[in-house]
DNA sequence: ACGAATGATTGTTA
DNA sequence: TAACAATCATTCGT
């Protein structure tokens, strides 16, 4: 019947169909589900008469994802149209322009098709008044039959066309899920970039939620957006907190990477602190971390971190190392508490039900402040 | 080829 | 509304 937009079809719908054979599996109910409802609710309700909402939703959809568009027969202001309307900014192009040759194929396909359609229409109606006429030289036919014939011919050349639009309809809907979906072109990140995330997570183990701000500043570290910043941590957390025995050696990694920087900090903020408050005793042996000191330190941290920092750099630091540091600790040997109301064990800061603890909850010991990545920029949240 | 890792999406929840 | 949890689809290491 329509063999060219079923090669189409098939060729798009490779998957799709492969899908579909795990209908009786639980975790069946991703996309191609909705093409399907949709597809299904299309048929349930397909032989009406003339209003026919059906019909109406298939003719917007078409319309809107520009195949029955303004012109017939190819022509690239519609798939312009349905580029401008489905992706707008016009980075991976690549994969835009594959999209669009495809939706053109259908397009073309549709219009031919269609026009196919009209003209056998026209064609068996004519061929029909002609035999009409004919018998009408042996027998008495009536205006009344002959518009009869004519409406059932029209009836059936619709349900056709009906069915052509929705075969349309399908392929488009399929096309969509296959490009426009980013799960099918996703990209790992950089190393750097996953260098940069790990740091910022491992170093922020506390509470590893980056400030609107800090999202904006690592997009850009790493040359991703701020929703795949946010993607990656909201993976980081709940994998991390699935199998935290499995991210172990990671942390140790990235705690170990930053631990110098972090005595540095600590170290310099400490100074700084000491010159602003003469009271504390010892500076904190910059280089390495000498346990028996850093508990000091951790407490100096958490004063200073509560409220005196103007040098926002190195609050922010601070606070920022000081995780890694009790990770380091912890890893080196023990020093079990006295520190922090939490247990410092690798399940940081993570509660009896198993999530973060939030900085919005008023907790026992870490400093209440919001969240150390706002700490270096004004904002007023 | 296979399983693990990983980025993205979707539905739910507080 | 952001975070979580589950899941998908691709990539990567073997």
């Amino acid at each position: 019947m329509k063999p060219a937009l079923f090669s189409v079809l098939c060729e798009i719908k490779e998957k799709t169909v492969l899908l579909r054979s795990f209908h009786q599996f639980p975790g069946w109910k991703v996309r191609e589900k909705k093409v399907e409802e949709m597809c299904l609710s299309i048929r349930g309700a397909q032989e009406e008469d003339p209003p026919d909402p059906q019909l109406m939703r298939l003719d917007n959809m078409l319309l809107a994802e520009g195949v029955s568009g303004p012109e017939k027969g190819g022509g690239s202001a519609a798939a312009a149209a349905a580029a401008a309307a489905s992706g707008g900014s016009s980075d991976n192009s690549i994969e835009h322009s594959d999209y669009r040759a495809k939706l053109t194929q259908i397009r073309q396909i549709y219009h031919t098709e269609l026009e196919k359609y009209e003209q056998a229409c026209n064609e068996f109606t004519t061929h029909v008044m002609n035999l009409l006429r004919e018998q009408s030289r042996t027998r008495p036919i009536s205006p009344k039959e002959i518009e009869r014939m004519v409406g059932i011919i029209h009836r059936k050349f619709s349900s056709i066309q009906m069915q052509l639009k929705q075969s349309t309809c399908e392929a488009v809907m399929i096309l969509r899920s296959r490009f426009l979906d980013a799960r099918r072109k996703r990209r790992n990140f950089s190393k750097q970039a996953t260098e940069i995330l790990n740091e910022y997570f491992y170093s922020h183990l506390s509470n590893p939620y980056p400030s609107e701000e800090a999202k904006e500043e690592l997009a850009k570290k790493c040359s991703i957006t701020v929703s795949q910043v946010s993607n990656w941590f909201g993976n980081k957390r709940i994998r991390y907190k699935k199998n935290i025995g499995k991210f172990q050696e990671e942390a140790n990694l990235y705690a170990a990477k930053t631990a110098v920087t972090a005595a540095h900090a600590v170290a310099a903020a400490v100074q700084n602190n000491q010159t602003n408050s003469p009271t504390t005793p010892n500076s904190g042996s910059s280089g390495s971390f000498n346990l028996p000191n850093s508990g000091d330190m951790f407490m100096n941290m958490q004063s200073l971190n509560g409220d005196s920092y103007q040098g926002s750099q190195v609050g922010a630091n601070v606070q920022s190392q000081v995780d890694t540091l009790r990770h380091v600790i912890n890893q080196t040997g023990g020093y079990s508490d006295g520190l922090g109301g939490n247990s410092l064990y690798s399940p940081h800061n993570l509660n009896a039900n198993g999530g973060w603890q939030d900085a919005t909850t008023p907790s026992s010991v870490t400093s209440p402040t919001e969240g150390p990545g706002s700490v270096h920029s004004d904002t007023s949240n």
